[in-house]
DNA sequence: CAGAAGTTGAGGAACATCCTCCGCTTCGGC
DNA sequence: GCCGAAGCGGAGGATGTTCCTCAACTTCTG
């Protein structure tokens, strides 16, 4: 499956590894506005071993977030398997807002899931989001005018939120996502939303939710 | 009322005019993240003029927005006397986040209101927005454990959302801001948002919603 | 017209990235 | 063990940003 080029020397598979497991821990804080200087000092390796290993900084996104996001296909999955559809999107809205609210990285990479990095997992994940949402749908609890492009956005500002209240009262986003949850329920007298988002406005919000992996 | 040390010369009062102005065009688009030498340069002035005049950012920011926060005083005003509480309130919050929308300083302004700038703005509208609730809460349409520490991060939220779509959807907000007045209203079957926030809360996550006013 | 008030903007100080480079260390096949 | 290849470190150059001062100059106004 993996293209592994050629086997690295002991200690400098020993230092990639070290190198991923700071990146996490670097990354859950700072998010992708992270320094590969800083993950570097986290690792307790040099910067250029960083830059050899991982020439940019998406590289190293890639390899650190990749298995956390298939964890998110699963975190899915069980959503789709819960009896009552509502009770399977609430629960995983949830549990996906507490994965993000602890690891800033992982919200920055779920954000980015229609980047060029991640689209593979991106093509798990996105259907079964859209299957969560027509079984609500269809059980008519999720109400109508909403769709699967309003979720992206909600996590959004739910963990933007979860971020700025980290320091003071990390459980404070729950409250407002709950609120949102309720304005999500199918009911008599709910307010008109207006259009859908097309998938091109989403991807460009997105953009500007998480800060650019540029380098160079 | 306002002390007014010394009469200033004609052309430095036309400066400082100009600086104002400009300072209000770019607080509009950088929030209070933009630079005492941007707004000098926007001014067509010297920095050492716009460093003269307003020592401080804080001196700046506060000769630009208090009049603007005393406009959304009237906008209170205005909510007080629909004759329907959920209304007035609803069309408040559209209103301002309208307002928010299109001027990013006013925002970061407003979420500042507790901040020792504009404590004095704050006393006037705080009190306001606390009888829109209350004549809410009365009337039965806005749900009960919700209160006046909740707006401030509402509209931190949908601000912030505006702002990251202002390039390619700048009315996008209206969208998730309508979920969540849906959300806020009192309805059977809404869940429970546990205990409410304290003050403290609030004007910490506040702080990190907007960018410091260093200087310095 | 004198001198007070005001203006200017180059530029120094203080950061923050990003990333390269080359002398040195370590590995591991022989 | 030896030695060449692989790997490492981290100082430091390049670049960028922001803040703010100051000394030379200009413009008011009485």
């Amino acid at each position: 499956m993996t293209i592994e080029a050629k086997p690295l020397r002991r200690d400098a598979q020993r230092n990639r590894e070290r190198i991923i497991a700071a990146a996490h821990e670097v990354f859950a804080t700072r998010g992708f506005a992270a320094t590969l200087d800083d993950v570097a000092h986290h690792a307790g390796v040099g910067v250029g071993t960083v830059y050899r290993r991982f020439p940019t900084k998406e590289s190293l996104v890639e390899a650190v977030f990749t298995d956390r996001l298939e964890d998110m296909v699963t975190l899915a999955e069980e959503a789709l398997a819960a009896e009552s559809a509502w009770d399977g999107l609430v629960d995983f809205l949830r549990r996906a807002a507490r994965l993000h609210a602890a690891d800033r990285g992982l919200r920055d990479a779920a954000l980015s899931m229609n980047e060029k990095h991640f689209t593979q997992v991106g093509e798990h994940m996105l259907p079964l989001i859209q299957q969560i949402l027509d079984r609500a749908h269809a059980e008519g609890t999720l109400r109508p005018d909403t769709g699967l492009h309003d979720f992206p956005i909600i996590m959004a500002m739910v963990t933007e939120l979860a971020q700025n209240s980290s320091a003071c009262r990390p459980q404070l986003y729950e409250r407002y996502l709950t609120l949102i949850l309720d304005g999500l329920r199918a009911r008599p007298g709910n307010s008109d939303l207006g259009p859908q988002l097309s998938e091109q406005d989403v991807q460009a919000v997105m953009r500007e939710c998480v800060p650019p992996l540029k380098s160079r």
